[in-house]
DNA sequence: TTCAGGCTTGAACGGTGTTCAAGTGGGCTG
DNA sequence: CAGCCCACTTGAACACCGTTCAAGCCTGAA
């Protein structure tokens, strides 16, 4: 049985999980594939088109079961829970898929629903791919921040320098969170800026 | 007259503006400055300490002039344009200010502007951090993505495609757009959040 | 003038993505 | 069943990367 298509990508997911993005090599991944490196690039012209894939493969489960029946803004949150699980469901998730941007079938399958989702709800047309961006960033920021351990013990050890009260419980109070319950909290304030806007544009 | 910390950093910024990021190679870096790269390596013990340093310059100037006194939300709108501002002034700014979370004297200065004026304006103080990391992310996503122009041209040759029309008006009026009325945009989003929960937290 | 040490050289090391002519082997065709 | 085709793989090379380090240079102070 040779080789396919889609067992690079999943080879390269796995030691994705394993190494990191960083730990992502052509020459390990052939390794674990029992191919020699230059094997890969029969399958994929780059490592970049190689990324390509997997991060389509990894938002790919995002419009698998589809949502629940309900309000446009109940939906939209369960779109962007659902991507951020998606995206910390690998190591370096959310940077692989913030780091490409050629749209590939599922990314665009995403956006689809994200864009459906605003314009049924009668969301001017011509602001709903602001809104589907804005939020975007915002999921890949947190999420990446939130794959980055590293960045939360380089703050914690700068805090303990600060001599601003406001400023030191600002900070402990953001790494000491719950991660999950922060995501909300940041995603929440951009549907009250979106219900606002819904309110105005419609009678 | 030999090389100063801060000179190997300005000439390491001309070369990124230059090169891009991508192109930002320590022997090309090297030759610029009239010297070997390994020379670099007294000055910074690493090429991310290097990048560390270029970040801090890049948003070195966000609190040099102060802020205009007035309501909470101008001040933080006002601090937002500046440092997408200050991205924009680099090729591939936001990246590289993105790509490095050591927080370094004026990264944490920003920090600390931003955290005073939602703190002053009587926000909750274990919510501020949140909200500024969320406007954090907001702001270097869209920004990494303004800098990208390469996306842009990938979404619109695919945006020929697609069958739905909604879908097809939202992508072409945002690749369309000015981005920097994009921008305020979606803070504006955010604002409305932060000034609704505001006005429930005080009297 | 001498000396110390801040700064630079030059060469090497191990690793990276990528290319490509040459080979292999599995499955269809005659 | 024989043979061939071509999808796939090899193995070696290429150019470049970040990083290290002994050895030297050059400058400013004594």
């Amino acid at each position: 049985m040779q080789l396919k298509r889609a067992d690079v990508v999943t080879g390269a997911l796995d030691l994705l999980d394993t190494d990191g993005l960083d730990g992502l090599t052509m020459r390990k991944l052939g390794a674990r594939l029992g191919v020699q490196a230059g094997g890969i690039y029969w399958h994929f012209k780059n490592k970049e088109a190689l990324l390509d894939a997997m991060a389509d493969r990894i938002v790919g489960g995002l419009t698998q079961t589809p949502l629940a029946p309900g309000p446009w803004d109940a939906q939209l949150t369960e779109l962007a829970h659902r991507l951020r699980r998606a995206l910390l469901a690998h190591r370096d998730g959310a940077r692989v898929v913030a780091g490409t941007h050629v749209p590939e079938p599922n990314t665009v399958r995403g956006g689809e629903h994200a864009v459906r989702i605003l314009a049924d709800a009668g969301f001017p047309i011509d602001r709903v791919g602001w809104v589907v961006f804005a939020v975007l960033y915002y999921v890949l920021g947190h999420t990446i921040e939130e794959q980055a351990q590293r960045a939360a013990g380089d703050w914690e050890r700068r805090v303990a320098t600060l001599a601003d009260e406001d400023l030191t419980r600002a900070v402990s109070s953001t790494i000491g969170a719950d991660p999950e319950e922060r995501f909300a909290y940041g995603l929440e304030l951009f549907l009250d800026g979106v219900r606002l806007r819904l309110a105005e544009a419609r009678p």
